[in-house]
DNA sequence: AGTGTTACGTTGGGCAAGCCAACGTTGGAG
DNA sequence: CTCCAACGTTGGCTTGCCCAACGTAACACT
């Protein structure tokens, strides 16, 4: 019978504070993301997200798009690499970059996590109607742009 | 002149992606926090305020509220029991549980940090007016509320 | 020319958060 | 009395973010 007691509300000064609240978000949002793949592909759909939207990049110019730092792009490029997801080579031009490509396998992995964090955004966001993630989709950009994607 | 080269945007597959803008949104949180205040504040600012708002809690209790695993609530009550911020002892009633009380010392660390957070907040959020605060923080609350507040 | 500055990629490490597994203790239900 | 569930604790693993240092390469300056 009553098993309504899971009524726990968190205290209302947590509630009250949107950087607790998207926190929140965030790793329930991961939690989704974990029953459909591992947790670094989160990574790997960043840096092939953006490969497959703007071409060939040096891995600082990824940094700098994604918000990532030079360190942790070096390491998932790295994974990727060994993968077979994508391509690294020296820049003629500049022998100080490393130009990255997606390749054909690359484009295969970055569709099928699609397709995966899709279901997990439906589950995460499923108390809200079309509009209202709209609504939040926008607030969160406004957001966002107020603040530069830099790493730190 | 242009000086508007710093608009490297990531990549719209990202921006798509709701779970990575809160994670965003949150890591830039941090950041204005950090400004004010150790992060580890932040998990000090949970604890505190739930104690204030539901009184004595048993770390369980507070974990469940909260939705952090019980392990982490223990460091946490340790952390916050060393500073003397709070009380901790057996329930007579039940002696498997930990009492945890907030204590007077513990009330005012909460209100500093507190005055603290909202300052991060006010960066976090200047570029929404009043209304859009309101707007995200409801359909943030909206999301949350499809998810129990467990942690894991 | 040579010098200094800057950007790049790499490595190593620290710290916070989330999670899982195990243990001993205690309470309650059968 | 026995079995099971909850509690608190410890230890460990992983991700994400961040800082510092190194060697290499491009660039500016004089």
């Amino acid at each position: 019978m009553g098993d309504a007691n899971d009524d726990l509300q968190p205290p209302a000064r947590l509630r009250a504070l949107t950087s607790w609240q998207a926190s929140r978000v965030s790793t329930i949002g991961a939690r989704m993301t974990a029953k459909y793949m591992p947790l670094t592909a989160r990574s790997d759909f960043a840096v092939l997200a953006a490969l497959e939207e703007y071409g060939a990049l040096s891995q600082a110019d990824l940094g700098r798009r994604l918000g990532l730092d030079r360190n942790d792009v070096s390491g998932i490029v790295t994974r990727l690499q060994t993968g077979g997801h994508l391509d690294r080579q020296a820049d003629p031009d500049d022998r100080r970059r490393n130009l990255v490509t997606i390749n054909q396998a690359g484009r295969r992995y970055l569709e099928q996590i699609q397709r995966n964090a899709d279901k997990a955004q439906a589950e995460l966001l499923s108390s809200l109607d079309e509009d209202e993630r709209g609504q939040l989709h926008a607030l969160l950009v406004k957001v966002l742009e107020g603040h530069k994607p830099e790493p730190a």
